[in-house]
DNA sequence: AGCACGCCGACT
DNA sequence: GTCGGCGTGCTC
């Protein structure tokens, strides 16, 4: 009989890339790989994963301490999630314990038990619902308890019942046992009601696609392209249903902002099984029944944001990841992983098919498929038989502009009103005016805290700074010469919006951008209204580009197209044809035509070019050859260190130190180039001095033993516990 | 990251 | 005389 193991070894969720060792006591039970465990760590106690069992251990005895208990009796977490899980830790350069709670749902991590939790509930029954509240006389509690299940639409939760009264639990009983009230107790969630709906019978291309799909065998990628309107979405219930009806389940990832009620509703309308939608608006307890539910491995779709890429599917059949060029995949802050990359990861260590799916794909994607990587599935009919956009240039060395809008534009949307069709203007800046500026001395308001210019909120009378949030009231007079000739320089969609209803009074003008759908509900609301055509014309930014169709709009007009362009940030052009295609597949579908006017200074760049020819093929193909010339990604490696301090320099200077060390090891690693610590492109943000270190390398493997050596040396520096650093493995942005 | 320990300034 | 500032060291 092999011997009872007496260490255990355990990933703390603290920023400490290593295990750590506990005793497990005669009276614990011996804990899975995965299972939590609770154990003193330092002065706390903490709820930690065992990654290992051991019969002795390094340390000293004197060093050990004893489990304090054992939270599961079985893993937590599958073996194949947690090895998913490591790898991403190695991957990403990040403490293990940490990638772990960031993986478990916040009830888990706190150390509850893994058990779904019934939510009970009460509702009238038919008796219950005829009765006169005026009977219950001689039990007051009672009588309100009736009159308000009666007022609020029958069915009352805990949570309710405990502002009503705090005595309701014993008048609750008095009504259940007059048969007047029911008691529900709602476990997991059920299979939706119905017979689902068919959709739309797939053209032949569709089909194609989804007989790809579904004759993978065992892991592969696939690209599923097409421009917007030939029917992506449709594809994927098909390749849904065929997993489930196998008894597989399917993992479904969307943008942040993509997923809305609607896009929840209509996926579950196709679909017999149960849809779990995860994304920030549930509740702590609503997150942890969806998780424990997927645990269980029933056939069932999980639909959500970045970070449901970790939730635990026993019966992975499929991974779906929809607009993957979508930057919002790519975590920006603690631990920087990119869900889309850790998907087709997770897709192939489970033997799955893996479908990408964009409009305008990623660079990277479009690179595995010319490298053989991906299957490419290309959609190329418009559902419908609707047309492509006509795409104009409006070249603006050309014409005098007010407010942003030249005067092509200004009788194209003229056109729009004229006809009753609706226009949409995409403008990616909020507020009035991006700059204040004073006439006199030329004076510009800049944020205190941040390298950047305040920006002009003309509505809520105040100037704000959009990167670190900090607000002044409008400034009157000029700090420097005490004029008070101030005046708003360039636009932005507040300004624009008002532009618009002094040259179309008569016209219904919506805003749709951060500062206007602040309130919960108030974006589907406005989308709703230009939906049901209450509105002319509508200004936005790219809120706007994703994920709803308007097919009363007809024209699209694109106004600050140039930003980003000449950049620093080497994937702008990328950005830009994105955003402008994704927006300009707004415009024009089913049975009126669209048309797209960009207004730029610079119409003989390659991007308008492929743009007018609607060919992002070609843009690809130039862009690839580009990136490949300059030894950017995809065909080189990019890691980028950070680091910020609250003094100037000592970033900068600390980046110069770790610089140093990993240029000694980089003589060993072949293809692996480190370049000088650089100030940020936008160097003190929020109050903080910012530099950055970017390294490249020719292939994956080299690098990470690089890191691997050189991350623990940057820890021993003394000036680490003085500056915050991190490392990002594949950025998506370099400021 | 926390949290404790530790050694120097303005206060009941 | 103490409360508390944040430097530095550790967490099995």
């Amino acid at each position: 009989m092999p011997k009872r193991p007496t260490i255990i070894k355990v990933a703390m969720p603290v920023p400490l890339d290593r295990l750590f060792d506990y005793r497990l006591p005669a009276d614990l039970p011996i804990p899975d790989i995965g299972a939590r465990v609770s154990a003193q760590f330092g002065s706390r106690r903490m709820t930690g994963v065992v990654l290992a069992l051991a019969e002795n251990s390094e340390l000293p005895a004197s060093k050990l301490k004893n489990l304090v208990a054992v939270i599961d009796t079985t893993a937590v977490l599958p073996t194949s999630l947690l090895e998913l899980l490591r790898w991403t830790a190695g991957y990403y350069h990040y403490p293990v314990g940490e990638v772990l709670a960031a993986a478990l749902p916040a009830t888990l991590r706190s150390g509850k038990p893994a058990e779904i939790e019934t939510t009970v509930s009460w509702r009238l029954t038919e008796p219950g619902r005829g009765s006169d509240p005026q009977q219950l006389k001689r039990a007051p509690v009672q009588q309100q308890l009736l009159q308000q299940l009666q007022e609020s639409g029958e069915i009352l939760n805990r949570e309710q019942l405990e502002e009503l009264s705090a005595n309701w639990r014993n008048a609750m009983r008095g009504l259940v046992d007059k048969g007047l009230v029911e008691e529900l107790r709602e476990t997991v969630k059920p299979k939706p009601a119905g017979e689902p709906v068919g959709g739309p019978t797939l053209n032949p291309e569709q089909a194609a696609a989804a007989e790809s799909i579904n004759a993978a065998n065992g892991y592969q990628a696939f690209l599923l392209s097409g421009v917007t309107g030939s029917g992506k979405t449709e594809v994927y219930p098909a390749a849904i249903d065929r997993q489930l009806a196998a008894g597989k389940q399917v993992l479904m990832l969307v943008p942040e902002i993509g997923l809305t009620p609607q896009l929840v509703a209509r996926l579950q309308q196709r679909i017999a099984q149960p849809v779990l939608a995860l994304h920030s608006g549930l509740s702590d307890g609503q997150r942890h029944n969806a998780w424990l539910q997927a645990a269980t491995g029933e056939p069932l779709v999980v639909l959500g944001t970045r970070s449901a890429i970790f939730t635990p599917l026993p019966r992975l059949g499929l991974v779906i990841v929809d607009e993957e060029h979508d930057r919002s995949f790519k975590q920006q802050d603690g631990f920087r992983y990119h869900a889309r990359d850790i998907a087709v990861m997770r897709a192939s260590r489970e033997r799955v098919p893996v479908v990408l799916g964009s409009a305008t794909p990623s660079l990277e994607s479009m690179h595995n498929v010319a490298s053989g990587n991906y299957s490419l599935l290309d959609l190329t009919i418009r559902a419908g038989g609707a047309q492509l956009p006509r795409i104009g240039l409006i070249d603006m060395k050309q014409h005098s502009v007010h407010d942003g809008l030249s005067p092509p534009l200004v009788t194209a949307i003229g056109e729009r009103l004229d006809r009753g069709e609706q226009s949409l203007l995409f403008l990616n800046r909020r507020g009035y005016a991006p700059v204040i500026m004073c006439r006199d001395c030329g004076w510009i308001q800049h944020c205190p805290r941040c390298d950047a210019h305040m920006i002009m909120h003309r509505q809520k009378n105040l100037s704000r700074c959009h990167h670190c949030g900090s607000e002044t009231p409008l400034p009157t007079a000029c700090p420097g010469c005490e004029s008070t000739n101030l005046k708003p320089v360039g636009e932005g969609t507040e300004r624009v919006e008002q532009a618009l209803a002094k040259l179309f009074p008569a016209a219904r003008i919506d805003r749709i951008d951060r500062d206007t759908t602040a309130r919960k509900g108030a974006l589907e609301q406005k989308l709703k209204a230009i939906h049901d055509h209450q509105v002319d014309i509508v200004v936005g930014t790219q809120m706007l580009s994703k994920g709803h169709d308007f097919p009363m709009i007809t024209l699209v007009g694109v106004l600050n197209a140039d930003q980003g362009l000449y950049g620093v940030d080497f994937r702008g052009p990328e950005h830009l044809i994105q955003q402008v295609m994704q927006v300009s597949g707004r415009a024009g579908r089913a049975e009126h035509e669209g048309e797209v006017l960009i207004q730029t200074w610079h119409p003989q760049h390659p991007v308008f070019q492929a743009l007018m020819t609607h060919d992002y093929g070609q843009f690809v193909e130039a862009a690839l050859h580009e990136r490949q010339a300059a030894g950017f990604p995809p065909y080189t490696n990019f890691v980028l260190l950070r680091a910020e301090s609250t003094a100037p320099v000592k970033a900068l200077a600390f980046l110069d130190q770790v610089a140093k060390i990993g240029t000694g090891l980089a003589a060993q690693y072949k293809g692996v180039q480190i370049f000088d610590a650089i100030s940020a492109p936008m160097e003190k943000r929020a109050g903080r001095y910012r530099a950055q270190l970017l390294v490249s390398a020719n292939g994956r493997g080299l690098l990470h033993q690089l890191l691997n050596h050189w991350l623990p040396r940057i820890e021993n520096l003394p000036d680490a516990r003085k500056v915050r650093w991190s490392v990002d493995v594949d950025p998506v942005d370099m400021y």
